[in-house]
DNA sequence: TCATATTTAGGACGATTGTCCTAGGCGGGT
DNA sequence: ACCCGCCTAGGACAATCGTCCTAAATATGA
């Protein structure tokens, strides 16, 4: 199948992309994953930028689904926004060797001067903008969005750490003060 | 003069490997910067690690040079430690453009599977040690290195997502909230 | 079955990478 | 004046990069 193949050079190029940064994975790198030869690329990208647009467009998808899953499972906002800060723990493994996707791709094409950092960053605005939905309904009104982008924040901060001191304890320790400031937060809604 | 030629390059390769990261930043790019002929390089650095460990030595250098002004311009602990805050402002303009370099640099080095990335851990590890170092003064006790990580995990967030946003006006609200947050960790000092 | 379109493999291409060698220039010390 | 050691320039080197072309294999549809 057509299709399979470009899916599975996706698939493969956001896994390599992640775990070794976008400008240091070579076609080369993807195609000895994937299994194909090299001149094969071309048909299904024209560009290195082509297969980058691929997988932030299938990031995107992927998180959207996540984040729609997320707000079926718990009707209560505080519990999805209590799923979005255990991701650090679901995924501790990957982040602590690799960091957070989200950031590290953001920050990299930054500083490539990439035309894509704006699609990078619109990741980003997926989590903010679903966060900000919550706290909304908590009955943040004004402050929703100034919450999401702390919380965002917070658990950047905590990715970036854990991934250079390798430190499992902080992130569970971090993970645990995060759901500490929801629940302050949430006890003193409306008073400001 | 000999050792102004490699301070020259250490310096200049210290500025690209913040704004472009290490790989994508190569010794033509550094020659054509400092203004010497790339086969000039060999003498002074065997390899491009080598220069790598000259720009994190000379970082090191220039941070442990900048804790002991702060530690010398402020007496008391809890200025010190809002001078560490409001670089986040003192460098806000780079930091929206590049983010942060100790982050950057930790996060690339890591990806790459760099021999070189617990040195760039260690610049972590000198503000790490030298905030706790600051709460210990303010009578936290055994709880100063778990502050000083939080504090470190929330500025690198800040700069990540500052960065991600080009967004000057989180980044200050941030700072404040630093601030605030501060002064109410001093203010139960001791309660736990 | 045959013509057409899609998918694949393999290699050529110019440019750039980090590394390394060689030869010349410039300096201070005897 | 001479020599010796440090510094510099320029280019060669193999490897790898992203890109692109061509031809064979495969799938599709009438």
């Amino acid at each position: 199948m057509a299709i399979a193949t470009r899916d599975r050079i996706i698939e493969t190029a956001d896994i390599l992309f992640y775990q070794q940064g976008f400008e240091a994975t070579s076609f080369a790198d993807i195609a000895l994953a994937v299994g194909i030869s090299r001149g094969n690329f071309y048909h299904h990208f024209k560009t290195k930028d082509d297969i980058l647009d691929g997988v932030i467009n299938h990031r995107l998808a992927n998180t959207e689904q996540m984040l729609d899953r997320w707000e079926i499972e718990g009707d209560d906002p505080a519990d999805r926004i209590r799923s979005f800060i255990h991701i650090l723990i679901v995924n501790g493994e990957k982040i602590r060797k690799f960091g957070c996707p989200v950031g590290a791709l953001s920050s990299e094409l930054a500083k490539l001067n990439h035309a894509a950092q704006s699609d990078a960053a619109s990741l980003f605005t997926l989590f903010r903008s679903w966060l900000s939905r919550q706290f909304e309904r908590l009955g943040f009104a004004g402050r929703s969005d100034f919450l999401a982008m702390h919380i965002l924040g917070r658990s950047q901060g905590v990715a970036t750490l854990a991934n250079a001191f390798n430190d499992d304890a902080f992130l569970r320790s971090e993970v645990e003060l995060m759901c500490l400031w929801l629940d302050e937060q949430i006890a003193s809604v409306g008073k400001y």
